[in-house]
DNA sequence: CATCCCTAAGCAAACGTTTACTTGTTCAGT
DNA sequence: ACTGAACAAGTAAACGTTTGCTTAGGGATG
């Protein structure tokens, strides 16, 4: 192991004292070097290869400039789009990113957070685990930066908190499904026991009261955040309901799992069954595909709780807040307009 | 902001010493300590919310624990299943994982790694940005481990080298179409400028020769890496060869541009036209897409890139490798079979 | 009873930086 | 000739840990 050059090094190789390189390197303002010394600490550095050590520094109480973001998935490109745009904000502003996979283990997500106190980052961007609320507490008692993204933190009060409209999404789906005369639809989504994430399923019963459907005919079909359970959901709600003329999906993994399913049977997109989605993985519209789906504006979501997190360690003291991130509808080919066919 | 608790402050309420302290919190054997004051060590540390500096203690000479990983995108699913597959290797070596995103930019990824080796990190993995072989000078002078992974320095002698195997995808893709009848068709690649890369190209060739079909019955289209820059390969190649029977993509990213061209022009896959790809993503398979694609086996690429750092972190000398990964053809739906057309 | 080892825990140096403080020189203005 | 800026650079303490060394009591061995 090669070890590092060390500020006395330099010192030793351009004759100087290790103060004068330090003040060479940082670029001190109201200090006064010779300009033939700072060329001899500076050739020196160069021959060294001096780099210094942010660890030595941060110790004489300088910023690591380090940020941690927590996500539970990396194959959820929702999440991914968080890192991205996040990570633009962050590295304009000098700071570099510890991304850290939980897998949505609670667990993992203690063993995580603790290991990113030691590392004393700056702050962290957390979609917590959906039974990890307790595990924060720590970073709260020794007053780390966070801003919690997506989900909720359960039984917690008072945290930065930004999140998707969730209400919105599910409103916009249903009603744009209604708006096109589906009066039997079935919701596949996530049993989460997430309050804010049942939200979605809630709204669409608001919706289509709205539209004075009955809530009988909202079939809900609800299972595990996987491909599989959206598959098995899918094939459920086609054999015990198979007169409705729509599916929603709430959650875009469980989406591509029964649009597999809808695909096996031969069922065909919009004409045999109209299909929405909460979400925007690049596969909705990739390819042959060209679903209507929910954009829950991931880039923008990433972007707000980027700067939520840096005015918290700008300003010592701002208060806590809930910034929730409006959805958009985009409407791709995969709703059939049925209004016309029932006048018929 | 508030102040982390020392050493110091522990030993002050335990009524101990510092030593004494960081001897219990390390559970260092060989050291007699009494179990009452073990136990006063570890109430105050509780009590005070003790969370050591991995920045302090590093500067002892003990490891950071970290790895960066340095990839040119995050929207290409190759990559983010390097950083999953790897992830799960250092995780249970106890490592953290920094992510950088150097968005394809020498000069990003310049900073980038200055910035890693200033935060002392343990290793490097590194896809290279395609002109940014002289960023890794500063890396090899001081010494810190580092694995290449897809792209290849250029350049450069001796260092540690995980790669597709090119030449084998782009055989294997045309030999498939070669196989099912198709004798004239088009090819869309990455005008990179990295002869690695550039042996997809060439095995095409050679299998064509293979199967005596000549060279000029295979349409070369070669341009940016952007989806923009595959829907205007497609085009021309669509424009100047309107014979030909299929088309192969040699990246993924620029497929996706291709294919939208392709169903924008209502062309059928594969009735019009058999297409292969290379590459995985989630798309290939995802909806109602099923696309023969050369898989590049990201998974299993990511997890020999961690092993292979691993192992020149623990071992001191192990000599310079290239490891190339072997890809794998999955038959979809895309590709049509006309060899019995012909017989006709 | 002198020696040695086991147990227990403190002392202090070291790691690589940063920075407040100090020292010393030069020179313009009186 | 004297004062006091302006310039230049060194000294040393501090940051939070780790760890080799030391101290010291007590019990076993010879």
């Amino acid at each position: 192991m090669k070890k590092y050059a060390t500020l006395k090094d330099v010192a030793k190789r351009a004759g100087t004292s290790a103060a004068t390189v330090s003040y060479v390197l940082n670029e001190k303002e109201g200090r006064y070097i010779s300009d033939e010394t700072r060329q001899k600490v500076l050739d020196a550095a160069k021959e060294l290869d001096y780099v210094k050590s942010i660890g030595a520094s941060s110790l004489k109480g300088k910023s690591r400039k380090l940020i941690a973001i927590l996500i539970p998935q990396f194959e959820n490109q929702f999440f991914t789009r968080i890192i991205v745009a996040s990570e633009r904000i962050f590295v304009k502003h000098g700071y570099d990113l510890i991304i850290c996979n939980t897998l949505d283990s609670p667990e993992r997500e203690k063993a995580i957070l603790n290991r990113m106190t030691q590392q004393r980052v700056d702050g962290i961007i957390l979609t917590p685990t959906t039974k990890g609320s307790e595990n924060t507490t720590l970073i709260r008692r020794v007053g780390m930066k966070m801003v919690v993204v997506d989900r909720p933190l359960d039984g917690v009060e008072n945290f930065f908190w930004v999140s998707t409209n969730n209400y919105g999404c599910g409103y916009m789906g249903a009603n744009h499904l209604f708006a096109n005369g589906h009066k039997k639809i079935g919701y596949v989504g996530w049993r989460s026991g997430i309050k804010d994430l049942d939200a979605r399923r809630q709204a669409i019963l608001d919706a289509a009261d709205e539209h004075r459907i009955d809530a009988d005919q909202i079939h809900i079909a609800e299972g595990e955040f996987s491909q599989e359970a959206g598959y098995d959901l899918t094939a459920r709600l086609l054999d015990e309901h198979p007169d409705i003329t729509a599916i929603f999906y709430g959650f875009n993994v469980q989406a591509l799992g029964g649009v597999r399913c809808l695909t096996e049977r031969g069922i065909a997109i919009p004409t045999d069954l109209s299909v929405v989605i909460i979400g925007s993985p690049e596969w909705v519209s990739a390819g042959q595909n060209d679903f209507t789906y929910v954009d829950m504006n991931d880039l923008e979501l990433g972007k707000k709780a980027a700067n939520l997190l840096l005015a918290q360690i700008q300003d010592k003291d701002i208060p806590y807040q809930h910034i929730i991130q409006d959805c958009t509808l985009k409407a791709g080919s995969s709703v059939r307009n049925i209004s016309q066919e029932e006048k018929q």
